[in-house]
Order: structure tokens, then sequence, then C-alpha cells
DNA sequence: GTGAATGTTTACCACTTGGTAAGTGAATCG
DNA sequence: CGATTCACTTACCAAGTGGTAAACATTCAC
């Protein structure tokens, strides 16, 4: 009756082997990292702090990651994997024309409502600028080929109106991102960060895309 | 022949009276501060690294704001003044409807030219969040307000879609911002931040919100 | 079981940070 | 002219930063 599993149960927090228990260390670090670079700032994320967060010393950290620009690295790897993934499964899924805008722009919303720090870390990324921002520029870069081309398929099968591709995509993810993710903005013109406020904000948002984009 | 003035000439740099001295070298300081905070970031900046490149030591700076806050939120002040005369002076000027928008599109391009860490710097405060996003918010309140006055306005006499102007506002100012400032994403899309570009970049932008915005 | 690899901790370091205390030289004022 | 105010500097500090070195415990291979 000797059981397949030849490794012992042992206590909970041992459970799997080393290499499961490495890489799941390794993803509890870099989902903390991801919130706490998105939402508090790069700069305003100390290693000490991450790693007391963890339960783990700063050391633990530098042994997986060299330095604090390596993680950022791999944390940008995770977060342009997520969201990639997020993407791909919702535009496998969708329509054409406006629906898959439409589908695009709610799966942004989702992730703005359940991962909040996701939208702001790509924020904060790109205003670090430099090799981080080259990198998840280099990373999402098939993405937004992807939408500039599909963008162009539309214009030429006449539904949406004929413009430059690239800047409209430009100005389509500054609105987006901007509905999503500025609060503070938000604030100011009365809205309150809320749930119930974000359909609303969605369904503006649409409307003023829609607008926009489709050829009357 | 004794000349009206009393106050020696004396050296270049020590022309003028003590406060007007006192006064330039604040200017100076929030000058130097507002740059570097809008490009390079506000914990990014160092108050010896600003005081240096003053020609000042840091406690110089120490000595005319009790603290880096207080800086800041002098800097803020000084910001939100800016750009309030600065979009005064557009809407005095200005007609009425779409031509309206135009100008203020204009005007913020302008700025994105010839001062580009002004927007900088509301993007960042912004995304400092706390009292000193609370204070910009506040500062630049009534520029919020008589612009969903005129939004409301226009959308009553049938010349806007109507909509909630509010998050019009919000959506048209992410995306002027996003496309004067996202200089990571544009350059994704094959867009080097060049006077040049710009100019492209600036009409596309307004053809986009024109049709988002008026009533077809 | 033994030795090696692995993941983590403790101890430490050089350096930078915002901020304080005290001193200095010039402009101003009586 | 002498006293005082002002703008600023030099000297300093405690706290925190990213990062190194070495010790330590656990797990794995044999």
């Amino acid at each position: 009756m000797a059981a397949t599993v030849t490794a012992p149960a042992k206590t909970d927090r041992l459970r799997g082997s080393r290499a499961e228990r490495t890489r799941e260390t390794e993803n509890r670090i870099l989902a903390a990292a991801l919130d706490s670079f998105g939402t508090a700032g790069y700069d305003a994320t100390s290693l000490d702090a991450l790693a007391a967060g963890l339960g783990l010393s700063k050391q633990a950290i530098l042994y997986h990651w060299p330095s604090k620009a390596a993680l950022l690295d791999a944390v940008i790897e995770r977060a342009c994997l997520d969201l990639i993934v997020e993407f791909d499964g919702v535009l496998r899924d969708a329509g054409e024309g406006w629906e898959r805008i439409e589908a695009i722009v709610r799966s942004v919303f989702r992730v703005a409502i359940r991962r909040p720090e996701l939208l702001g870390f790509v924020r904060e990324v790109s205003r670090l600028g430099g090799d981080a921002a080259a990198r998840i520029s280099a990373d999402l870069e098939p993405f937004v080929a992807r939408a500039r081309g599909f963008l162009q398929r539309e214009m030429d099968a006449g539904s949406f109106r004929r413009c430059d591709p690239g800047l409209l995509f430009v100005s389509a993810y500054s609105a987006v991102l901007g509905a999503a993710t500025e609060v503070e903005v938000l604030r100011a013109v009365g809205f309150e960060p809320t749930a119930r406020a974000t359909v609303v904000r969605r369904r503006e948002l649409l409307s003023f895309l829609r607008a926009a984009i489709v050829e009357p």
C-alpha cells in the first residue's frame, strides 16, 4: 500500500519539492513587489520593507535577484505576462469591429478593479524611463502591433474613421488608462472610486470612444 | 548730477534690494525644483542635488522652506499659478463651442513643448497622492468647474454630444495629457518626440476629440 | 550517514537622505 | 559707526538605503 508519494508530507509550510517551494517564494516576492511598485512606486519601495512584509529578510530577496533593478526587471516580465495572458484570452473570444474594442475596455476595467496595482505599475515603469521603460515597451510591442493592425483593417473595411492607427491607439490608451486609474482627477470632478461609480465611468468612456472611433 | 538712484550699483550679482534678491533666489529654487520634480520625480530629487545645481547648499533651501514637503507645496502653488495664467489667457481670447476646446488643446501642446516639466509635475503630484494631490486638485478646482460648466452649456445648446460633463472632462484630459506626455507609449508606436511629429500628433488628437465631442 | 548544494539569516558597510545647530559675513538700520 | 537682522555656510547627526560576507539550517544526492 506504500503511497506513490515518496516525499514526506511534513508540515503545511514545507509542502512540495524544494524547487517548487523556491518557485513559490519567488512568486510571493514578485507579487509583493508588483503591488508595492505599482502603488507606492519603485523609489518609495525599500527592499527591507518588501521583505518584512513577507516575513523574510532583505537578503532573501537579493539571493533570488542580484539587485533591486534586477527585481524590477523580473516584475516587468511578470506584469507583461499577466497582461498579455489577460488580453489574449479576451481577444480570442472577442468579435470584430467595435465589439472587439468594447471587450478590451471591459477587460481593462476588470483589471483596474481586481488588480489596480498592475495598471499602476505600467504607469510607474513608463514614468521611470530608461532601460525599464524600454523593456516594458519591447515586451508589449507584439500586442501594440496587433492593435494597430486591427485598427488599420477596420479602417480599410470602412467601419472605423480613417486616421493614423498608432496615434489613435495612444489616444484610446490614454483615455482608457486615465478613466481607470486617475483617481485624483476623478475625485476632482466628483467621482469617488467606488465599484458603482466605476460602472458609470466605463459606460461613459465606451460611448466617448465609440463616437471617436466608429464611422457613423 | 546726483543720480536718483540712491542705492549703489555695486557688482552685478548684488543688484536690487535685499528683498528683491531674496525673492529671486526663491524663484530660482522653485524653478529648479519644479523642473526636477516634474522630470526626475519627487523621490528621485534630493535637496543636496537641487542645491548643488543652483550653486547653493542644501541648508539655503531649508532656510526658505522648513522641509522638503513644504518646498513641494510651494512648487505646487507655483505650478498651478502658471497653468491657470496660461489657460486663463487662452480662454479669454478663445471663441465658443469647438473652437474653445481647440484653443485649449493647442495651449496644452504649447506647454508640453516649451515647459514639459510642468505637465510632468502635475502627473507626478497626482501619482504621489496624499496631501499634495489634494492640494493640487483644490488649486485647479475652479478651472475644472469652469470646464464642466462650459461642456454643460454646449450640451444644452445642442452643439456637443450629451453625456456626463465630468467624465467627458476626464476622458479628454487623459487623452490630451497622454498624447502630450506619454513619450514611452508614443515611441512604442513609432513616434519619436520631435517637434515635427508633435504637430502631427496634435492634429490627430484634435480630430479624435472632435469626433468624440461635437454633435455631428 | 556524509558531504554538497541550496535557501535564508545575522552582521556589517559605505553612502545618501532630510533635518538640526551653530557660526559667518554682508546689508541694513538706528 | 555699532548693533542687528538676514541669507547663507560649515559641521554634524540619526535613520535608512542597496549591497557584501559569512555563518547557518535544511534538503538533496550518493
